[in-house]
DNA sequence: GCCGTTTTCGGCCCGACTGTTTTCAGTCG
């Protein structure tokens, strides 16, 4: 078979002379959204330096949180002139984001790292430093560095400045000390058996009428930093007192009547707010978020000559309404009840307006498992325990897929293993058959030079096909997207597994130019995956939203390599809820009749 | 710098907590 083709027509490489060097071309075809929103980011960071206007500064984070938040590359909107139609963007930022996409540079940001040292920005990332501290610091001590700071700090010379003492010093350079063994953020799965575990303790303590999740955690945010817990109480101060001095506290970061913050052993930080009952609804609102969200929930509330709190609504004469449920607050302002998850202004104030807020899938919703090993490669339990674990689910259709053999690290199945594993898929069919419908599937790998793991007269052979990366996922961008494109272009894939292959919190995935990846999928007519692993959340909500605007089809699967991975299926559903789908936009919601239907006619089944 | 159910100009969210202060600025969410 001849080789894939790694450089398609607008490889660089035709480029040349369009531009001074290899590397600037780099910068200009890899300008991503995220590092789009970074730049913008950074500006906004450097003008607060400058104290420029804080409006102007608004305006620069929330294009940055709108590019964040496109499903869609930015260079293909201004390809199509289309930038300014994004919220938050207008002229002059259009104009930035062209110059970065067509330059790789930016001169407004070069003149103004000029103007304030670009080293200032690690100051900002010390506790209770923000940018007039920051500045301060600049002016009067000709401090740019963090390690400026920390000697000015140790050698006392930040106490005599105005608005500094010696706490503040002592801060400074204890929040430097804790710089170095900062906890990252958590998964969700971390952050979820954390809370519930916070939230039990908060409900004994007496007093406590409700104690619920709020902030990124309900949001169901891929990963948490901060643990955010609300408490509906009449007298707040003793459970303050008691929440400070748990002992599982190492250090309390703040404390008073209506919020209290800690840091945990572990380095995990959490924050409770309290308020009285008749006023929890306005607090877990407020609690909740986003930042963003809240803004706009304000700015509703102003135009109706309030101003909205986490205690209530307050008229001009500073009457205070107090709100007991979410319920009432949103109906205040004129909109229907907002899921906790769709809560990141990307839109939904302007559908809650309207009436038309999805009808957000549910786990209820969810009766196949597409995605599971078994023995046959690296999973933990036979074909035969995975079928029980979905029967006792509920499940009416699970489908086998063990690894292919490429990977080194696992055991997976040769393609004549295939027809071995197949004999005994048929035995459990005769125990299980009346109660669940099993498919016989693989995850294949697309392996480094972009073929598939198993000859088409294999893959022809199975019920159902996953494709994905596991291996190589630092290749440049061309040569990962033409491996995904080349997976793709096989008839016989049926689903696109994991596709940047990133790993939570941190590890970053495949650079993956989503721009042919949803014209490829919509071709293929192939399913996107999210993958329900904590670890994984794979597509994001962000992509995956974008995908079923394209009226692609998505799967959630949990990947289970064992029964108890099946419980995952909760991360999955909340990525997609994330992605504001509905149920019959999600596979594994359909009647096993329409999943054979949309099988047989890919050609699979 | 963005944006329009009061506006194409004049607005742009709100309060708790800390550490420094004799009434408040800075930071945070």
């Amino acid at each position: 078979m001849s080789g894939p083709i790694f450089f398609p027509e607008n490889s660089s490489i035709l480029f040349l002379t369009d531009c001074d060097t290899l590397l600037s071309m780099d910068e200009k075809k890899h300008m991503t959204n995220a590092e789009l929103a970074d730049v913008f980011e950074r500006i906004a960071n450097l003008m607060k330096i400058q104290d420029e206007m804080v409006f102007k500064i608004r305006a620069y984070e929330r294009a940055a949180e709108s590019l964040r938040s496109l499903g869609e590359e930015a260079s293909l909107l201004a390809q199509r002139g289309e930038l300014t139609q994004v919220p938050g963007i207008g002229k002059a930022i259009a104009e930035k984001i062209e110059e970065l996409l067509t330059t790789g540079k930016l001169g407004f940001l070069e003149r103004l790292e000029q103007e304030v040292p670009p080293t200032l920005l690690d100051l900002l990332r010390i506790p209770g430093v923000g940018p007039r501290k920051a500045a301060l610091f600049w002016k009067t001590l000709h401090i740019t560095t963090l390690a400026e700071l920390e000697k000015a700090a140790r050698e006392g010379r930040l106490r005599s400045l105005p608005g500094m003492g010696e706490k503040s010093e002592k801060a400074i350079l204890d929040g430097i000390a804790a710089l170095a063994q900062r906890s990252q953020r958590m998964t969700l799965a971390r952050a979820w058996t954390l809370a519930n575990r916070w939230l039990e303790w908060l409900r004994a303590q007496p007093g406590v009428e409700r104690a619920e999740p709020a902030g990124s955690l309900r949001r169901w945010k891929e990963t948490v930093g901060d643990l955010d817990l609300v408490v509906a109480t009449r007298d707040s101060a003793p459970l303050m007192e008691a929440f400070v001095h748990h002992p599982d506290v190492k250090r309390v970061l703040g404390q008073g009547e209506n919020k209290s913050s800690v840091e945990l052993q572990d380095g995990a930080r959490i924050q409770i707010w309290a308020q009285p009952p008749e006023s929890f609804g306005a607090l877990w609102m407020y609690a909740t978020g986003s930042k963003d969200h809240n803004v706009r929930m304000r700015e509703l509330a102003q135009r109706q000559g309030w101003s909205l709190s986490e205690r209530g609504l307050a008229d001009e004469q500073g009457n205070l309404r107090r709100i007991a449920s979410e319920e009432e607050g949103y109906a205040a302002l004129g909109l229907a009840w907002i899921p906790p998850e769709l809560r990141e202004d990307r839109g939904e104030v302007e559908a809650a307006r309207e009436g038309r807020l999805p009808h957000l899938v549910e786990v209820r919703d969810i009766h196949m498992e597409l995605h599971t090993h078994s023995t046959w490669s690296d999973g933990a339990v036979s074909i035969e325990e995975m079928v029980r674990a979905a029967v006792s689910r509920g499940y009416e259709v699970i489908a086998i897929t063990d690894h292919s053999s490429y990977m080194g690290i696992v055991r997976g199945m040769k393609p004549e293993d295939v027809l071995r594993q197949r004999e005994e898929v048929e035995a459990v069919r005769q125990r299980w058959g009346k109660q669940i419908l099993i498919l016989h599937g693989a995850e294949v790998d697309i392996r480094a030079d972009g073929t598939l793991d198993y000859p088409d007269e294999v893959l022809a052979q199975l019920d159902l096909v996953i494709a994905s990366l596991h291996a190589s996922l630092r290749q440049p961008r061309e040569q990962i997207t033409a491996r995904v494109l080349n997976a793709l272009s096989n008839p016989h894939v049926d689903i696109l597994a994991h596709p940047t292959g990133r790993l939570l919190p941190d590890r970053a995935g495949a650079d993956l130019d989503w721009g042919q990846v949803y014209p490829a999928l919509q071709a293929s007519g192939a399913a996107l995956e999210i993958n329900a692993s904590p670890y994984r959340l794979d597509a994001d909500d962000v992509h995956v939203r974008h995908a079923a605007s394209l009226g692609i089809p998505v799967v959630i699967n949990t990947d289970a390599h064992a029964p108890v991975g099946m419980e995952e299926m909760v991360f999955g559903v909340s990525v997609a809820r994330r992605a504001w789908l509905t149920a019959p936009q999600v596979i594994n919601t359909w009647t096993r009749e329409m999943l054979l239907e949309w099988l047989r006619k890919r050609g699979s089944a």
